[in-house]
DNA sequence: GTAGGGTTAG
């Protein structure tokens, strides 16, 4: 309890309220504290005090705590025997902001500031700031545009705290909102780093991970300097393409203008370390920070994952909780991605169990799918298959993704084919439901039912994503796709290609032609593996880059078998160790070998 | 009392 001792001889009035002040500056870290300083506001009668009010709105860090104050602020009609309160524009963004930083109740942002407006108070140049930050996670555009609208009216227009923001709101709200975005910082009457950060953000979280960098790289011509906000979202795109030389410039660049390394900074680092494919160099960092956050932790968790070493990412799971830090629920998505890859079954049962017995998180539809994978993977399909059965949610689509994939791998066929149906009557427009069905008739040799499915998807006009690799040579990325000739070296590279098959074959490498999901005879099928696009890209960089030096290659979608095979033996052949990143994972090819163990 | 950033199952 509070113990409160109000001093004799002072105005009693003006007493209380420093009192009720100092009380919330000190003592309002909890839901309860805070509900015994509520009751004492009551007592002393200074619950419409305006410094009071905001004060106690401000001070309410966690969810609780806001929708605490905001039932303070707004009590129920039947309890209000008291005048209402004097709300100001500072009481409200007080509000306002407290929802905006939020996890998941941002939407309150924009209710409050509609309150606002019912009690007849004006929005100042706080206020927009603080609702666009709150509707760029509710999500829609519509709302988004109203909001902008109001900027307009209140003439907010032309400030660059309030066009920023704007640029971001638009940013969060896909591909369509991002046209909005780009008119705003086009029509920018003023461009600061945060502008052109906002933008380089937007087109990261779009996807669109060369045209950040290309935009980054406006931006220093413009004579814009970046600080150490910029540099993260520029590592992110770097993570996302898989450019490690780019990246390895972006941390030299950080060095030489002395950017501060914020912790977020460091994390940047760190991710893009470890998804370029060098994840000792992101434990190194990793190891070398002084104060590290729970993401910390989880990007080198995830990062080993990603690279099939399991056991490190298990160690270092332990690791981070003997340090007192409690593990968050994207910390166990990371811990047990990592016992799927590596088939640590039992470690990942275990894990999956601890989640709310020691830690009280209950797993979502993320943790049950990473147990369905990992199942699936160890063998235990039909384990699996009860799980999902058992499991207190409805399935999601990747979850019958996976156990399709897993039908295909362990010959479920006839289970797989049916759930394939199934998937596509509930989520017609998804490509990849048709592509498991077409592979699974393939593997049937069921060639009419095959041409069957792709007939459907060109009638509901459907492609399947083709497979690309991208590789980094002298600082330029380069994409290749299946049987691509629109590069200039292409003649070369198909010799090379001719050469590679050749070579890997006296080596013993034979064709895995009953990947090639075409009804043609074996020798095409052959022609059609050596055109793929990791082999291309293999093929390039054999040519252009010297002897001995590891190759770094990105591939949007899995690996195929063929090319997991080849690439095994043209790391023993031309004694090159290349590093594939998938669209799941790392695979070092060394000697003839792979780090996955042929487990993937 | 204002804006932009880091980890997330296949």
């Amino acid at each position: 309890m509070i113990n409160l001792k109000l001093p004799i001889n002072t105005p009693k009035t003006r007493l209380t309220e420093q009192t009720i002040l100092t009380l919330l500056n000190s003592h309002c870290n909890t839901l309860s504290k805070l509900t015994q300083i509520h009751a004492f506001i009551l007592k002393t009668g200074l619950q419409n005090n305006p410094l009071i009010l905001t004060k106690f709105t401000s001070t309410s860090s966690n969810l609780n705590s806001i929708h605490y104050a905001t039932s303070f602020l707004f009590p129920p009609s039947h309890t209000t025997s008291t005048p209402t309160p004097s709300y100001d524009a500072f009481l409200f963004n007080t509000l306002i902001r407290a929802y905006s930083q939020t996890r998941d109740s941002k939407s309150n942002s924009f209710l409050f500031y509609r309150t606002m407006l019912r009690y007849g108070v004006t929005p100042n140049k706080f206020t927009f700031p603080f609702v666009l930050k709150g509707c760029a996670g509710i999500g829609s555009l519509r709302l988004g545009k109203c909001v902008h609208g109001c900027v307009v009216k209140f003439g907010f227009e032309e400030d660059v705290h309030v066009l920023n923001t704007l640029i971001h709101m638009y940013c969060c709200l896909g591909e369509d909102g991002f046209e909005f975005a780009e008119k705003v910082f086009d029509d920018s009457p003023k461009m600061d780093t945060v502008t052109w950060s906002a933008m380089i953000a937007g087109f990261v979280r779009l996807g669109c991970s060369s045209r950040a960098v290309d935009l980054f790289r406006e931006m220093q011509v413009m004579g814009v300097c970046p600080d150490e906000i910029t540099m993260v979202s520029v590592l992110s795109a770097c993570a996302d393409l898989g450019a490690l030389e780019l990246g390895k410039w972006v941390e030299s660049y950080v060095e030489k203008k002395n950017i501060p390394k914020s912790v977020e900074l460091c994390n940047a680092l760190i991710d893009m370390f470890a998804k370029c494919g060098n994840v000792d160099k992101a434990i190194k960092l990793f190891r070398q920070m002084d104060s590290r956050t729970i993401v910390s932790w989880t990007s080198v968790i995830a990062g080993l994952a990603m690279h099939g070493r399991g056991l490190d990412a298990v160690s270092l799971f332990d690791e981070m909780v003997e340090n007192g830090i409690t593990p968050d629920d994207v910390a166990f998505i990371g811990v047990l991605s990592a016992c799927s890859h590596s088939g640590l079954v039992d470690k990942g049962r275990y894990y999956f169990g601890s989640m709310e017995r020691n830690f009280s998180i209950v797993p979502k539809v993320e943790h049950y799918g990473c147990m369905v994978d990992l199942l699936c993977r160890g063998g235990f399909v039909k384990e699996a298959f009860e799980f999902v059965q058992k499991m207190p949610f409805e399935p999601n689509q990747i979850i019958w993704r996976t156990i399709i994939t897993a039908c295909h791998a362990t010959g479920e066929l006839k289970l797989g084919e049916s759930i394939s149906k199934e998937l596509i009557k509930s989520e017609p427009m998804h490509e990849s439901n048709y592509v498991l069905l077409s592979n699974i008739y393939a593997k049937l040799r069921q060639w009419e039912k095959k041409t069957k499915v792709r007939e459907m998807m060109d009638m509901r006009g459907m492609k399947k994503v083709p497979g690309s690799t991208m590789i980094e040579v002298n600082n330029e990325m380069y994409e290749f796709v299946a049987g691509d000739k629109s590069h200039d070296q292409y003649k070369e590279i198909y010799e090379m290609v001719d050469e590679m098959g050749r070579e890997i074959k006296k080596a013993g490498y034979v064709p895995t032609t009953s990947q090639v999901l075409l009804d043609i005879d074996e020798e095409d099928k052959e022609d059609a593996l050596y055109r793929h696009s990791e082999k291309l890209a293999i093929a390039f960089a054999l040519l252009n880059t010297p002897p001995g030096t590891s190759i770094r290659i990105v591939k949007n979608l899995r690996v195929c078998e063929d090319c997991h095979s080849a690439t095994k033996f043209i790391s023993k052949v031309y004694n090159r160790e290349i590093v594939v990143r998938d669209r799941n994972r790392f695979h070092h090819f060394k000697n003839g070998l792979c780090s996955c163990r042929d487990f993937w």
